[in-house]
RNA sequence: GGAGAGAUGGCCGAGUGGUCGAAGGCGCCCGCCUGCUAAGCGGGUGUAGGAUCAAAAGUCCUACCCAGGGUUCAAAUCCCUGUCUCUCCGCCA
């Protein structure tokens, strides 16, 4: 959620920003409504003060052994006031609740101004793709051919969009996540290591408020209705809930986490698009990089944070670019995004494999996340940020395509092999005996 | 799932329907004192919104004692519902 005075102060500002977006914002409706529910709780505080004085006045009387028949009949009057004045207000207030909710973050100003995503901006590129002496096969191609990967069975037990790991490929996720989370939890020169935290995967509605899932993108969530608990889509929303409505220290600042979890989504959107592979599915697995930082330092963490991902897929060698996306790209609640793209052989393009975004106070407020200065002891709201590092499907395909060999094979990269048991590769000849 | 107990400020903990944003203690901050530390002494110390003000300070108003309803001129206090925590029983990975 924006900061109402920030918004009040400079509307033409925020609505260069929604453009900017391509949001579609009607904000003068919106704030001649926030007006007209400004000055209608000013009337219910009135209202109030008034009964307040006259029951303290009763009190006063009774004790007195006074009348008070004439109070009374004041109170009454105003009671029925106060009724009439409490439900507009709050009618009002819910109307405006809703409209301030969907307004999205204001994008940094270091974030490049352009309409969709082919103005994103490239920052770096990393390596260099792997030449082959053969076509590169894609990844469900690679997985099938060692056995280690099925969907077919996967849809038939759970539908589209579902897969299953065996072997030596299921050992190979595993891995992942382990060294992902070794490399983010493991000692560090100059700076604190980042806490494991290990989080449910059903959330009530409030947690996706905070983070900003809910209420706009509701049809992207797996419900349970029988509870109104909600998957979790990532694990950015239990992970940065974790300090929801809660005051922190400066000094505790800044809030390193990491967790694993699985996320689900329901990918309304996005028929037809990947539908094979690994690329898109409803439960992925992901290890999650979330920070809670002091507005001075978000900007500077950012880039920490996006080295903290790039750094997994340089020490899997596989190549990957960092672009800045474009204001018209941006999501909903972030102000500044990085996205990590990862080398994909057989689409021989690069595609997103993690994304760090500095989502500045607009989820801490939503949350009510905030700390307590050192110096004047005031509070003030924490920056929140958070990025995939890495989503591990995703890993897992960049490595069955950039590590394939000509007889179908898979050579383990080097940073796994303690992971792996010592195998180094997975051949077409350890297929298990299971059809 | 059944029975019971509870939920108050950063923490512990008191609270008779009105003078309670809430005693007391701890912690924290400022100052004093002792060569340092500890102890001691004095003062301060919730959040949000609003009014006043050029601004700050200060002063004042409104709300918040788990949440939502209700009773009442008046609710932290009484009633109902829900949520969560704890104890016991049952079931269970």
């Amino acid at each position: 959620m924006l900061d109402r005075n920030r918004i009040l102060k400079d509307p033409e500002a925020a609505a260069r920003a929604f453009r900017a977006r391509h949001a579609e914002i009607d904000l003068e409706g919106l704030l001649d409504l926030d007006g007209r529910w400004f000055e209608a709780n000013r009337e219910w505080e009135r209202l109030r003060e008034r009964r307040n004085a006259l029951s303290a006045e009763i009190g006063k009387k009774k004790r007195a052994g006074e009348p008070t028949e004439e109070l009374y009949a004041e109170v009454l009057r105003i009671n029925a006031a106060i009724e009439a004045s409490d439900t507009l207000r709050r009618e009002l207030d819910r109307q405006r609740e809703e409209r301030w909710l969907l307004l999205p973050n204001i994008p940094d100003a270091s974030v490049p101004v352009g309409q969709d995503e082919t103005e994103n901006v490239e920052i770096r590129r990393v390596g260099d793709p792997p030449s082959f002496s053969f076509t590169p096969r894609p990844h469900w191609e690679v997985g099938a051919g060692l056995g280690i990967l099925d969907f077919d069975r996967a849809a038939r037990m759970s539908g589209a969009r579902f897969s299953i790991l065996l072997g030596a490929g299921a050992r190979l996720e595993r891995a992942l996540i382990s060294f992902m989370l070794d490399c983010h939890t493991g000692p560090r020169e100059g700076e604190p290591a980042y806490r494991e935290l290990s989080v449910p995967y059903m959330v009530l509605p409030e947690s996706l408020l905070a983070t900003g899932q809910l209420p706009k993108f509701r049809e992207e969530l797996f419900h349970m209705p029988a509870d109104d608990l909600f998957l979790i889509p990532t694990a950015e929303v239990p992970v940065t809930n974790y300090y929801r409505g809660e005051i922190l220290d400066e000094a505790d600042l800044p809030v390193k986490f990491a967790a694993y979890t699985a996320c689900f989504r329901r990918e309304a959107g996005a028929a037809g698009k990947d539908t094979r592979g690994l690329i898109r599915q409803h439960q992925f697995d992901k290890v999650e990089l979330v920070w809670l930082s002091s507005p001075e330092s978000s900007m500077e963490n950012l880039e920490r944070l996006t080295r903290d991902a790039t750094t997994i897929l340089e020490r899997l060698g596989l190549p990957y670019r960092v672009i800045s996306l474009c204001t018209g790209d941006l999501g909903f609640s972030s102000a500044k995004t990085y996205d990590v793209e990862v080398w994909l052989p057989s689409q021989g393009r690069y595609r997103e494999i993690s994304s760090c975004s500095n989502f500045m106070d607009f989820q801490a407020r939503r949350a009510q996340i905030r700390y307590r200065r050192t110096g004047d002891r005031k509070v003030q709201l924490v920056h929140t940020l958070n990025g995939s590092a890495l989503a591990v499907g995703r890993t897992l395909a960049a490595i069955l395509e950039n590590c394939q060999t000509e007889d179908g094979s898979v050579l383990i990269p080097e940073a796994l092999h303690p992971y792996m048991g010592g195998l180094t590769r997975i051949s077409p000849e350890m297929v298990s005996p299971h059809p």
